[in-house]
RNA sequence: GCGCAGGUGGUAGAGCGGUCAAUUACAACAGACUGUAAAUCUGUCGCCUACGGGCUACGGAGGUUCGAAUCCUCCCCUGCGCACCA
Protein backbone atom coordinates (compact mmCIF):
# COMPACT_ATOMS: atom_id res chain seq x y z
CA UNK A 1 0.00 0.00 0.00
CA UNK A 2 1.05 3.47 0.20
CA UNK A 3 3.29 4.80 2.32
CA UNK A 4 2.19 8.25 3.30
CA UNK A 5 -1.46 8.67 4.73
CA UNK A 6 -3.54 5.45 3.04
CA UNK A 7 -7.28 5.90 2.52
CA UNK A 8 -7.19 9.61 2.06
CA UNK A 9 -8.52 11.67 -0.90
CA UNK A 10 -9.37 15.47 -1.27
CA UNK A 11 -13.31 15.55 -0.95
CA UNK A 12 -13.82 19.04 -3.54
CA UNK A 13 -17.14 19.12 -3.90
CA UNK A 14 -17.14 21.57 -7.18
CA UNK A 15 -14.17 18.92 -8.62
CA UNK A 16 -15.96 15.95 -7.82
CA UNK A 17 -19.26 17.12 -9.30
CA UNK A 18 -17.63 17.64 -12.69
CA UNK A 19 -15.70 14.74 -12.15
CA UNK A 20 -19.19 13.10 -12.28
CA UNK A 21 -20.88 14.65 -14.76
CA UNK A 22 -18.73 16.31 -17.29
CA UNK A 23 -18.58 13.63 -20.25
CA UNK A 24 -20.20 11.05 -18.36
CA UNK A 25 -22.71 9.05 -19.71
CA UNK A 26 -24.01 7.17 -16.77
CA UNK A 27 -22.66 5.84 -13.40
CA UNK A 28 -23.48 2.58 -12.22
CA UNK A 29 -25.19 1.79 -9.77
CA UNK A 30 -25.97 5.50 -9.23
CA UNK A 31 -24.26 8.81 -9.62
CA UNK A 32 -25.78 9.80 -6.12
CA UNK A 33 -23.80 6.60 -4.45
CA UNK A 34 -20.50 7.19 -6.09
CA UNK A 35 -20.91 11.33 -5.13
CA UNK A 36 -21.28 9.79 -1.44
CA UNK A 37 -18.38 7.55 -1.24
CA UNK A 38 -16.01 10.42 -3.09
CA UNK A 39 -17.26 12.99 -0.36
CA UNK A 40 -16.53 10.89 2.32
CA UNK A 41 -12.67 11.48 1.21
CA UNK A 42 -11.86 8.00 1.38
CA UNK A 43 -9.01 7.07 -1.35
CA UNK A 44 -10.43 4.58 -3.51
CA UNK A 45 -8.89 2.23 -6.17
CA UNK A 46 -9.83 3.35 -9.93
CA UNK A 47 -8.65 2.00 -13.15
CA UNK A 48 -8.97 2.05 -17.27
CA UNK A 49 -8.25 -1.01 -19.28
CA UNK A 50 -6.71 -0.27 -22.83
CA UNK A 51 -6.15 -3.08 -25.36
CA UNK A 52 -2.73 -2.39 -26.97
CA UNK A 53 -3.39 -3.49 -30.79
CA UNK A 54 -2.28 -0.36 -31.90
CA UNK A 55 0.92 1.42 -30.68
CA UNK A 56 -1.34 4.67 -30.79
CA UNK A 57 -3.38 5.90 -28.00
CA UNK A 58 -6.09 8.36 -29.59
CA UNK A 59 -8.40 11.03 -29.01
CA UNK A 60 -11.11 8.41 -27.80
CA UNK A 61 -9.17 7.58 -25.07
CA UNK A 62 -7.99 10.70 -23.97
CA UNK A 63 -11.35 11.83 -22.08
CA UNK A 64 -11.09 8.64 -20.17
CA UNK A 65 -7.00 9.45 -18.96
CA UNK A 66 -8.49 12.94 -18.33
CA UNK A 67 -10.66 11.81 -16.06
CA UNK A 68 -8.02 9.67 -14.43
CA UNK A 69 -5.86 12.10 -14.29
CA UNK A 70 -8.73 14.18 -12.02
CA UNK A 71 -8.99 10.85 -9.84
CA UNK A 72 -5.28 11.23 -9.55
CA UNK A 73 -5.27 15.15 -8.18
CA UNK A 74 -8.09 14.27 -6.04
CA UNK A 75 -5.69 11.50 -4.43
CA UNK A 76 -7.39 8.61 -5.24
CA UNK A 77 -5.31 5.47 -6.78
CA UNK A 78 -5.56 5.48 -10.08
CA UNK A 79 -4.31 2.06 -12.28
CA UNK A 80 -3.90 1.93 -16.17
CA UNK A 81 -4.23 -1.50 -17.33
CA UNK A 82 -2.88 -3.09 -20.20
CA UNK A 83 -4.65 -5.47 -21.95
CA UNK A 84 -2.35 -7.75 -23.45
CA UNK A 85 -3.83 -11.05 -22.49
CA UNK A 86 -6.97 -9.57 -24.13
CA UNK A 87 -4.83 -8.83 -27.10
CA UNK A 88 -2.57 -11.70 -27.20
CA UNK A 89 -5.98 -13.67 -28.19
CA UNK A 90 -7.06 -11.42 -31.01
CA UNK A 91 -10.16 -9.31 -30.97
CA UNK A 92 -12.81 -11.99 -31.84
CA UNK A 93 -14.83 -9.11 -33.87
CA UNK A 94 -12.09 -8.37 -36.26
CA UNK A 95 -11.83 -11.01 -39.69
CA UNK A 96 -8.19 -10.37 -38.87
CA UNK A 97 -8.18 -11.65 -35.56
CA UNK A 98 -5.04 -13.73 -36.43
CA UNK A 99 -3.27 -11.08 -37.52
CA UNK A 100 -3.96 -8.69 -34.53
CA UNK A 101 -2.20 -11.58 -31.90
CA UNK A 102 0.37 -10.04 -30.27
CA UNK A 103 3.64 -11.56 -28.97
CA UNK A 104 4.93 -10.07 -25.91
CA UNK A 105 7.61 -8.18 -27.84
CA UNK A 106 5.33 -6.06 -29.57
CA UNK A 107 3.21 -5.64 -25.74
CA UNK A 108 6.41 -4.21 -24.31
CA UNK A 109 6.83 -2.24 -27.41
CA UNK A 110 3.78 -0.84 -27.21
CA UNK A 111 3.70 -0.18 -23.37
CA UNK A 112 6.50 1.94 -23.66
CA UNK A 113 4.65 4.36 -26.11
CA UNK A 114 1.24 4.33 -24.49
CA UNK A 115 3.07 5.40 -21.14
CA UNK A 116 4.80 8.21 -23.29
CA UNK A 117 1.45 9.41 -24.64
CA UNK A 118 -0.73 8.60 -21.24
CA UNK A 119 1.52 10.73 -19.88
CA UNK A 120 1.37 13.74 -21.57
CA UNK A 121 -1.82 14.14 -18.58
CA UNK A 122 -1.39 11.41 -15.97
CA UNK A 123 1.58 11.46 -13.96
CA UNK A 124 3.56 8.51 -13.41
CA UNK A 125 5.88 9.85 -11.54
CA UNK A 126 6.48 11.36 -7.57
CA UNK A 127 4.01 11.41 -5.47
CA UNK A 128 0.54 9.22 -5.92
CA UNK A 129 1.68 8.19 -9.17
CA UNK A 130 0.03 6.40 -11.49
CA UNK A 131 0.54 2.57 -12.03
CA UNK A 132 0.39 0.48 -15.17
CA UNK A 133 -0.09 -3.00 -14.47
CA UNK A 134 -0.91 -6.39 -17.52
CA UNK A 135 -4.01 -8.72 -17.10
CA UNK A 136 -2.36 -11.46 -18.85
CA UNK A 137 -0.44 -11.86 -15.27
CA UNK A 138 -3.36 -13.20 -13.66
CA UNK A 139 -5.62 -14.21 -16.22
CA UNK A 140 -2.64 -16.44 -17.89
CA UNK A 141 -2.69 -18.24 -14.60
CA UNK A 142 -6.56 -19.25 -14.42
CA UNK A 143 -7.03 -22.60 -14.66
CA UNK A 144 -9.77 -23.98 -17.11
CA UNK A 145 -11.72 -24.92 -14.05
CA UNK A 146 -11.44 -21.67 -12.70
CA UNK A 147 -12.64 -20.32 -16.17
CA UNK A 148 -15.83 -22.32 -16.01
CA UNK A 149 -16.78 -21.07 -12.62
CA UNK A 150 -16.30 -17.63 -14.22
CA UNK A 151 -18.79 -18.57 -16.47
CA UNK A 152 -21.32 -19.98 -14.35
CA UNK A 153 -21.58 -15.88 -13.25
CA UNK A 154 -23.40 -15.22 -16.63
CA UNK A 155 -26.09 -16.79 -18.52
CA UNK A 156 -26.32 -17.26 -21.82
CA UNK A 157 -29.16 -14.95 -22.07
CA UNK A 158 -27.33 -12.29 -20.48
CA UNK A 159 -24.54 -12.39 -23.10
CA UNK A 160 -27.30 -12.58 -25.93
CA UNK A 161 -28.60 -9.87 -24.87
CA UNK A 162 -25.87 -7.51 -25.80
CA UNK A 163 -26.83 -5.41 -29.21
CA UNK A 164 -23.66 -6.56 -30.45
CA UNK A 165 -25.17 -10.21 -30.17
CA UNK A 166 -28.49 -9.46 -31.15
CA UNK A 167 -27.69 -7.50 -34.35
CA UNK A 168 -25.35 -10.55 -35.54
CA UNK A 169 -28.00 -13.13 -34.80
CA UNK A 170 -30.92 -11.22 -36.14
CA UNK A 171 -31.45 -9.39 -39.46
CA UNK A 172 -31.16 -5.58 -39.23
CA UNK A 173 -33.17 -2.98 -41.13
CA UNK A 174 -32.42 1.07 -41.59
CA UNK A 175 -35.80 2.29 -39.53
CA UNK A 176 -36.78 4.46 -42.40
CA UNK A 177 -38.25 7.91 -40.52
CA UNK A 178 -35.04 7.64 -38.16
CA UNK A 179 -32.11 6.24 -40.37
CA UNK A 180 -31.14 3.90 -36.84
CA UNK A 181 -30.02 0.18 -37.26
CA UNK A 182 -33.01 -1.68 -35.92
CA UNK A 183 -33.44 -5.35 -35.41
CA UNK A 184 -35.47 -7.61 -37.42
CA UNK A 185 -35.98 -11.12 -35.60
CA UNK A 186 -37.79 -13.79 -37.12
CA UNK A 187 -37.15 -13.57 -40.66
CA UNK A 188 -35.56 -15.36 -43.00
CA UNK A 189 -33.91 -13.85 -46.31
CA UNK A 190 -36.07 -13.14 -49.51
CA UNK A 191 -34.35 -13.32 -53.18
CA UNK A 192 -34.84 -10.08 -54.08
CA UNK A 193 -32.81 -8.36 -51.17
CA UNK A 194 -35.76 -8.26 -48.62
CA UNK A 195 -36.99 -10.31 -46.00
CA UNK A 196 -39.54 -12.37 -45.24
CA UNK A 197 -41.25 -12.43 -41.71
CA UNK A 198 -41.86 -15.73 -39.97
CA UNK A 199 -44.73 -15.86 -37.95
CA UNK A 200 -44.87 -18.29 -34.97
CA UNK A 201 -47.93 -18.52 -33.20
CA UNK A 202 -50.28 -15.90 -32.87
CA UNK A 203 -48.43 -12.55 -30.64
CA UNK A 204 -46.04 -11.86 -33.46
CA UNK A 205 -47.03 -9.04 -36.17
CA UNK A 206 -44.89 -8.13 -38.70
CA UNK A 207 -44.91 -4.48 -38.54
CA UNK A 208 -42.13 -2.94 -35.57
CA UNK A 209 -41.98 -0.18 -33.49
CA UNK A 210 -38.79 1.75 -34.01
CA UNK A 211 -37.03 1.70 -31.10
CA UNK A 212 -35.19 4.93 -31.70
CA UNK A 213 -37.89 7.58 -32.53
CA UNK A 214 -41.19 5.07 -32.13
CA UNK A 215 -42.09 5.15 -35.55
CA UNK A 216 -44.40 2.36 -36.60
CA UNK A 217 -43.18 0.66 -39.52
CA UNK A 218 -45.32 -2.23 -41.38
CA UNK A 219 -43.72 -4.73 -42.41
CA UNK A 220 -43.99 -3.67 -46.40
CA UNK A 221 -42.68 -0.13 -45.37
CA UNK A 222 -39.37 -1.59 -43.78
CA UNK A 223 -39.18 -3.97 -47.02
CA UNK A 224 -39.94 -1.52 -49.16
CA UNK A 225 -37.72 1.04 -47.62
CA UNK A 226 -35.13 -1.56 -47.81
CA UNK A 227 -35.38 -2.21 -51.70
CA UNK A 228 -35.94 1.37 -52.78
CA UNK A 229 -32.16 2.14 -51.12
CA UNK A 230 -30.93 -1.22 -52.54
CA UNK A 231 -32.11 0.15 -56.19
CA UNK A 232 -31.03 3.20 -55.71
CA UNK A 233 -27.33 1.87 -55.08
CA UNK A 234 -27.52 3.47 -51.46
CA UNK A 235 -26.82 -0.14 -49.92
CA UNK A 236 -27.74 0.00 -46.50
CA UNK A 237 -30.87 -1.73 -46.53
CA UNK A 238 -30.44 -5.43 -44.54
CA UNK A 239 -28.07 -7.06 -42.85
CA UNK A 240 -28.15 -10.55 -42.38
CA UNK A 241 -27.28 -12.25 -38.89
CA UNK A 242 -23.47 -12.89 -38.68
CA UNK A 243 -21.71 -15.46 -36.84
CA UNK A 244 -20.12 -15.36 -33.38
CA UNK A 245 -17.71 -17.27 -31.54
CA UNK A 246 -18.24 -18.81 -28.50
CA UNK A 247 -14.92 -17.22 -27.60
CA UNK A 248 -16.31 -14.01 -27.68
CA UNK A 249 -18.34 -14.47 -25.07
CA UNK A 250 -15.48 -14.90 -23.19
CA UNK A 251 -14.07 -11.24 -23.62
CA UNK A 252 -16.45 -9.71 -20.72
CA UNK A 253 -15.26 -12.90 -18.61
CA UNK A 254 -11.77 -12.05 -18.75
CA UNK A 255 -11.98 -8.09 -18.54
CA UNK A 256 -14.66 -8.62 -15.69
CA UNK A 257 -11.90 -10.65 -13.89
CA UNK A 258 -9.51 -8.27 -14.47
CA UNK A 259 -11.89 -5.77 -11.06
CA UNK A 260 -11.58 -9.23 -9.04
CA UNK A 261 -7.79 -9.41 -9.81
CA UNK A 262 -6.91 -6.19 -8.86
CA UNK A 263 -9.97 -5.45 -6.35
CA UNK A 264 -10.65 -2.19 -7.89
CA UNK A 265 -13.52 0.37 -6.34
CA UNK A 266 -14.04 1.91 -9.74
CA UNK A 267 -13.66 1.59 -13.35
CA UNK A 268 -13.96 4.44 -16.23
CA UNK A 269 -14.04 3.82 -19.81
CA UNK A 270 -16.40 4.14 -22.72
CA UNK A 271 -19.70 3.58 -23.18
CA UNK A 272 -18.99 0.81 -25.65
CA UNK A 273 -17.50 -1.26 -22.58
CA UNK A 274 -20.52 -0.89 -20.76
CA UNK A 275 -21.44 -4.35 -21.37
CA UNK A 276 -17.86 -5.63 -19.97
CA UNK A 277 -16.89 -3.16 -17.72
CA UNK A 278 -20.68 -4.18 -15.62
CA UNK A 279 -19.74 -8.04 -16.01
CA UNK A 280 -16.61 -7.20 -13.82
CA UNK A 281 -19.25 -5.61 -11.39
CA UNK A 282 -20.94 -8.60 -10.70
CA UNK A 283 -18.06 -10.86 -10.43
CA UNK A 284 -16.78 -8.99 -7.94
CA UNK A 285 -20.14 -8.68 -6.14
CA UNK A 286 -20.50 -12.30 -6.27
CA UNK A 287 -16.99 -13.43 -5.49
CA UNK A 288 -15.70 -10.77 -2.73
CA UNK A 289 -18.97 -8.96 -2.11
CA UNK A 290 -17.81 -5.93 -3.49
CA UNK A 291 -19.91 -3.47 -4.86
CA UNK A 292 -17.78 -1.76 -7.60
CA UNK A 293 -18.80 1.29 -9.14
CA UNK A 294 -18.78 1.95 -12.73
CA UNK A 295 -18.84 5.33 -14.81
CA UNK A 296 -18.67 5.72 -18.54
CA UNK A 297 -18.19 8.28 -20.72
CA UNK A 298 -19.97 9.55 -23.77
CA UNK A 299 -17.76 8.49 -26.98
CA UNK A 300 -16.35 11.24 -29.21
CA UNK A 301 -18.92 10.72 -32.10
CA UNK A 302 -20.33 12.44 -34.84
CA UNK A 303 -23.87 13.29 -33.62
CA UNK A 304 -24.96 13.05 -37.15
CA UNK A 305 -24.01 9.67 -38.20
CA UNK A 306 -23.52 8.59 -34.99
CA UNK A 307 -20.16 7.06 -36.18
CA UNK A 308 -17.40 6.56 -33.50
CA UNK A 309 -13.87 8.10 -34.11
CA UNK A 310 -11.77 5.61 -35.79
CA UNK A 311 -9.24 4.40 -37.58
CA UNK A 312 -11.30 3.65 -40.66
CA UNK A 313 -13.13 6.67 -40.59
CA UNK A 314 -9.78 8.36 -40.94
CA UNK A 315 -10.99 10.90 -38.33
CA UNK A 316 -8.42 9.29 -35.56
CA UNK A 317 -6.31 11.75 -33.47
CA UNK A 318 -3.53 9.81 -32.17
CA UNK A 319 -2.14 11.57 -29.10
CA UNK A 320 1.29 11.05 -30.32
CA UNK A 321 1.16 13.06 -33.80
CA UNK A 322 3.05 15.91 -34.29
CA UNK A 323 1.62 19.45 -33.28
CA UNK A 324 1.09 20.56 -36.97
CA UNK A 325 -0.25 17.47 -37.94
CA UNK A 326 -2.70 16.90 -35.03
CA UNK A 327 -3.67 20.37 -35.22
CA UNK A 328 -4.77 20.03 -38.72
CA UNK A 329 -6.71 16.72 -38.22
CA UNK A 330 -8.69 18.55 -35.51
CA UNK A 331 -9.68 21.06 -37.85
CA UNK A 332 -10.21 18.57 -40.46
CA UNK A 333 -13.17 17.01 -38.19
CA UNK A 334 -17.11 17.76 -38.74
CA UNK A 335 -17.79 20.19 -37.17
CA UNK A 336 -20.32 19.30 -35.01
CA UNK A 337 -17.78 17.35 -33.11
CA UNK A 338 -16.36 20.61 -32.20
CA UNK A 339 -18.68 20.84 -28.76
CA UNK A 340 -17.67 17.29 -27.85
CA UNK A 341 -13.86 18.01 -28.28
CA UNK A 342 -14.37 20.93 -26.23
CA UNK A 343 -15.88 19.08 -23.27
CA UNK A 344 -13.73 15.64 -23.34
CA UNK A 345 -10.50 16.07 -24.60
CA UNK A 346 -9.64 19.41 -23.21
CA UNK A 347 -8.99 20.39 -19.52
CA UNK A 348 -10.72 24.06 -20.25
CA UNK A 349 -13.19 24.62 -17.67
CA UNK A 350 -16.55 23.85 -18.20
CA UNK A 351 -17.53 27.51 -18.43
CA UNK A 352 -15.48 28.07 -20.69
CA UNK A 353 -17.02 25.15 -23.03
CA UNK A 354 -20.77 26.61 -22.55
CA UNK A 355 -19.48 29.98 -24.00
CA UNK A 356 -18.04 28.70 -26.85
CA UNK A 357 -20.53 26.52 -27.25
CA UNK A 358 -23.34 29.05 -27.20
CA UNK A 359 -21.25 31.00 -29.18
CA UNK A 360 -20.91 28.11 -31.56
CA UNK A 361 -25.21 28.20 -31.50
CA UNK A 362 -25.02 31.64 -32.46
CA UNK A 363 -23.75 31.17 -35.50
CA UNK A 364 -20.40 32.42 -34.92
CA UNK A 365 -17.53 31.01 -38.09
CA UNK A 366 -17.34 27.16 -36.56
CA UNK A 367 -13.82 27.91 -37.86
CA UNK A 368 -12.35 30.04 -35.28
CA UNK A 369 -14.35 28.30 -32.61
CA UNK A 370 -12.17 25.17 -33.63
CA UNK A 371 -8.80 26.82 -33.92
CA UNK A 372 -9.77 27.38 -30.23
CA UNK A 373 -10.67 23.70 -29.63
CA UNK A 374 -7.53 22.69 -31.63
CA UNK A 375 -5.33 24.72 -30.02
CA UNK A 376 -6.47 23.39 -26.44
CA UNK A 377 -6.03 20.04 -27.06
CA UNK A 378 -2.36 20.65 -29.14
CA UNK A 379 -1.33 22.37 -26.14
CA UNK A 380 -2.94 19.66 -23.55
CA UNK A 381 -0.52 16.90 -25.37
CA UNK A 382 2.48 19.14 -26.75
CA UNK A 383 3.10 22.79 -25.10
CA UNK A 384 1.13 25.77 -24.92
CA UNK A 385 4.18 27.24 -27.47
CA UNK A 386 3.35 24.29 -29.59
CA UNK A 387 0.04 24.35 -29.59
CA UNK A 388 0.16 28.63 -30.60
CA UNK A 389 2.64 27.95 -33.82
CA UNK A 390 0.88 25.01 -34.78
CA UNK A 391 -1.94 27.12 -35.16
CA UNK A 392 -0.01 29.74 -36.86
CA UNK A 393 1.27 27.76 -39.21
CA UNK A 394 -2.34 25.96 -40.18
CA UNK A 395 -3.53 29.59 -40.63
CA UNK A 396 -0.41 30.17 -42.90
CA UNK A 397 -0.63 26.96 -44.94
CA UNK A 398 -4.41 26.49 -44.78
CA UNK A 399 -5.98 29.54 -45.20
CA UNK A 400 -3.07 31.69 -46.66
CA UNK A 401 -2.17 28.65 -48.99
CA UNK A 402 1.25 29.09 -48.12
CA UNK A 403 4.43 26.64 -47.46
CA UNK A 404 4.71 25.11 -44.16
CA UNK A 405 7.04 26.56 -42.26
CA UNK A 406 9.20 23.15 -41.34
CA UNK A 407 8.08 20.74 -44.04
CA UNK A 408 9.51 17.37 -43.68
CA UNK A 409 12.60 17.13 -45.40
CA UNK A 410 13.20 14.44 -47.84
CA UNK A 411 16.93 13.62 -48.51
CA UNK A 412 17.67 12.48 -51.66
CA UNK A 413 20.58 10.48 -53.14
CA UNK A 414 20.63 12.69 -55.86
CA UNK A 415 19.55 15.68 -57.03
CA UNK A 416 19.07 15.29 -60.54
CA UNK A 417 16.20 13.07 -61.25
CA UNK A 418 13.18 12.04 -62.94
CA UNK A 419 9.81 13.35 -61.85
CA UNK A 420 8.28 10.33 -61.10
CA UNK A 421 11.23 9.27 -59.04
CA UNK A 422 10.67 12.16 -57.05
CA UNK A 423 7.04 11.13 -56.02
CA UNK A 424 8.24 7.56 -55.33
CA UNK A 425 10.68 9.00 -52.80
CA UNK A 426 8.49 11.25 -51.20
CA UNK A 427 6.32 7.62 -50.11
CA UNK A 428 4.30 7.15 -52.90
CA UNK A 429 3.84 3.27 -53.05
CA UNK A 430 3.11 2.60 -56.78
CA UNK A 431 4.64 3.94 -59.82
CA UNK A 432 0.87 3.99 -60.90
CA UNK A 433 -0.35 6.26 -58.68
CA UNK A 434 2.53 8.36 -58.85
CA UNK A 435 1.69 9.07 -62.60
CA UNK A 436 -1.73 9.56 -61.71
CA UNK A 437 -0.63 12.06 -58.92
CA UNK A 438 1.21 13.87 -61.74
CA UNK A 439 -0.97 13.70 -64.95
CA UNK A 440 -4.35 15.09 -62.23
CA UNK A 441 -1.85 18.34 -61.47
CA UNK A 442 -1.18 17.25 -57.95
CA UNK A 443 2.83 17.58 -58.01
CA UNK A 444 4.37 21.15 -57.72
CA UNK A 445 7.58 21.90 -57.37
CA UNK A 446 7.98 25.90 -55.52
CA UNK A 447 4.52 26.32 -56.93
CA UNK A 448 5.07 25.31 -60.08
CA UNK A 449 2.94 22.36 -61.19
CA UNK A 450 4.63 19.59 -63.05
CA UNK A 451 2.61 17.61 -65.56
CA UNK A 452 5.17 15.53 -67.71
CA UNK A 453 6.28 12.73 -65.18
CA UNK A 454 9.32 11.75 -67.27
CA UNK A 455 10.48 15.41 -66.94
CA UNK A 456 14.32 15.56 -65.40
CA UNK A 457 14.55 17.81 -62.70
CA UNK A 458 17.22 19.26 -60.85
CA UNK A 459 16.33 20.12 -57.73
CA UNK A 460 18.38 22.51 -55.03
CA UNK A 461 18.10 22.16 -50.92
CA UNK A 462 14.97 23.90 -49.80
CA UNK A 463 13.18 23.49 -53.12
CA UNK A 464 9.45 22.78 -52.16
CA UNK A 465 7.74 19.58 -53.58
CA UNK A 466 3.75 19.62 -52.63
CA UNK A 467 2.05 16.67 -53.35
CA UNK A 468 -2.11 16.91 -53.25
CA UNK A 469 -3.33 19.55 -50.54
CA UNK A 470 -1.71 18.25 -47.44
CA UNK A 471 1.74 16.76 -48.36
CA UNK A 472 4.60 18.98 -48.35
CA UNK A 473 8.55 18.33 -48.47
CA UNK A 474 11.33 20.37 -48.39
CA UNK A 475 15.06 19.33 -50.33
CA UNK A 476 17.75 18.35 -47.68
C1' G B 1 -22.47 -36.42 -39.57
C1' C B 2 -26.50 -35.14 -43.35
C1' G B 3 -29.09 -31.39 -46.31
C1' C B 4 -29.47 -26.39 -48.16
C1' A B 5 -27.20 -21.59 -49.05
C1' G B 6 -22.64 -19.10 -49.25
C1' G B 7 -16.91 -17.61 -49.38
C1' U B 8 -15.35 -11.99 -55.14
C1' G B 9 -11.01 -5.99 -54.71
C1' G B 10 -10.27 -1.50 -48.15
C1' U B 11 -15.86 -2.59 -47.07
C1' A B 12 -20.83 -3.91 -48.77
C1' G B 13 -22.23 -6.48 -52.85
C1' A B 14 -23.02 -7.69 -58.68
C1' G B 15 -21.21 -11.14 -62.17
C1' C B 16 -22.41 -17.56 -63.03
C1' G B 17 -17.78 -20.26 -69.58
C1' G B 18 -14.99 -15.64 -73.60
C1' U B 19 -16.47 -8.62 -74.67
C1' C B 20 -13.87 -9.46 -66.57
C1' A B 21 -8.78 -6.13 -63.73
C1' A B 22 -14.21 -7.64 -62.77
C1' U B 23 -21.30 -3.43 -62.71
C1' U B 24 -22.47 -0.38 -58.59
C1' A B 25 -22.24 1.99 -53.78
C1' C B 26 -19.29 3.51 -49.68
C1' A B 27 -14.31 4.60 -48.28
C1' A B 28 -9.73 6.56 -50.31
C1' C B 29 -6.92 9.89 -53.63
C1' A B 30 -6.60 14.26 -57.01
C1' G B 31 -8.78 18.81 -59.22
C1' A B 32 -12.64 22.85 -58.86
C1' C B 33 -15.47 25.49 -55.19
C1' U B 34 -15.21 27.16 -49.79
C1' G B 35 -14.53 29.67 -43.73
C1' U B 36 -11.21 24.54 -42.15
C1' A B 37 -14.42 20.64 -42.69
C1' A B 38 -18.87 19.01 -44.81
C1' A B 39 -21.87 19.34 -49.10
C1' U B 40 -21.54 19.72 -54.43
C1' C B 41 -19.26 18.97 -59.27
C1' U B 42 -15.18 16.51 -62.24
C1' G B 43 -11.63 12.76 -62.55
C1' U B 44 -8.73 8.55 -60.56
C1' C B 45 -8.92 4.19 -57.81
C1' G B 46 -4.45 -4.12 -58.64
C1' C B 47 0.89 -3.95 -60.25
C1' C B 48 4.28 -2.76 -64.28
C1' U B 49 4.61 -0.27 -68.98
C1' A B 50 8.81 1.84 -74.44
C1' C B 51 1.04 3.25 -73.56
C1' G B 52 1.01 -1.45 -78.24
C1' G B 53 0.50 -4.28 -74.09
C1' G B 54 2.36 -7.48 -70.09
C1' C B 55 1.76 -9.68 -65.17
C1' U B 56 -0.86 -11.19 -60.65
C1' A B 57 -5.89 -11.70 -58.80
C1' C B 58 -12.40 -13.77 -57.46
C1' G B 59 -11.38 -19.27 -49.99
C1' G B 60 -7.29 -23.51 -51.12
C1' A B 61 -5.52 -27.58 -54.24
C1' G B 62 -6.34 -30.20 -58.57
C1' G B 63 -9.27 -31.07 -63.19
C1' U B 64 -12.50 -30.18 -67.77
C1' U B 65 -11.97 -26.56 -71.86
C1' C B 66 -8.83 -23.23 -77.30
C1' G B 67 -10.57 -20.24 -72.97
C1' A B 68 -12.85 -20.49 -65.88
C1' A B 69 -14.50 -15.67 -60.86
C1' U B 70 -18.06 -18.55 -63.68
C1' C B 71 -18.36 -26.01 -64.92
C1' C B 72 -16.40 -30.68 -62.14
C1' U B 73 -13.65 -33.16 -57.82
C1' C B 74 -11.50 -32.90 -53.11
C1' C B 75 -10.24 -29.82 -48.98
C1' C B 76 -10.82 -25.48 -45.62
C1' C B 77 -14.23 -21.80 -43.61
C1' U B 78 -19.33 -19.54 -42.49
C1' G B 79 -24.74 -19.34 -41.97
C1' C B 80 -29.43 -21.95 -41.69
C1' G B 81 -32.08 -26.50 -40.86
C1' C B 82 -31.95 -31.58 -39.33
C1' A B 83 -29.56 -35.34 -36.74
C1' C B 84 -26.32 -36.67 -32.67
C1' C B 85 -25.71 -35.52 -27.48
C1' A B 86 -28.39 -33.81 -23.23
Amino acid sequence: MNKSGAGKAIADKAKIEELLSRGVDTVYPTRDALRDVLMSGKRIRLYLGIDPTSPHLHLGHAENIIMLRKFQDLGHEVILLMGDFTGRIGDPTDKLAARTQLTDKQVKENLKTFKAQASKVLRFTGANAAQIKFNAKWLGKLTFEEVIKLASHFTVQQMLERDMFQKRLNFTYTCPKCGKEQIYAHATPRTDGGIRSVEHGSGLTKSRVCTNCGAHNTFEAINNAILVKKNANESEGIRAPRPIGLHEFFYPLMQGYDSVAMDVDLEVGGTDQTFNMLAGRTLLKAMKGKEKFVITNRLLEDPTTGKKMSKTEGTLVNLDDEPNDMFGKIMALPDELIPHILELSTMIPIERVTELTSKLKKGENPRDIKLIASEEVVALYHSPKLAKEAREEWVRVFSHKEKPEDAPKLKLKTHTLSLIDLVLAAGIPSKSEARRLVEQNAVKINDAVKKDSGEMITLKPRDIIRIGKHRFFEIA
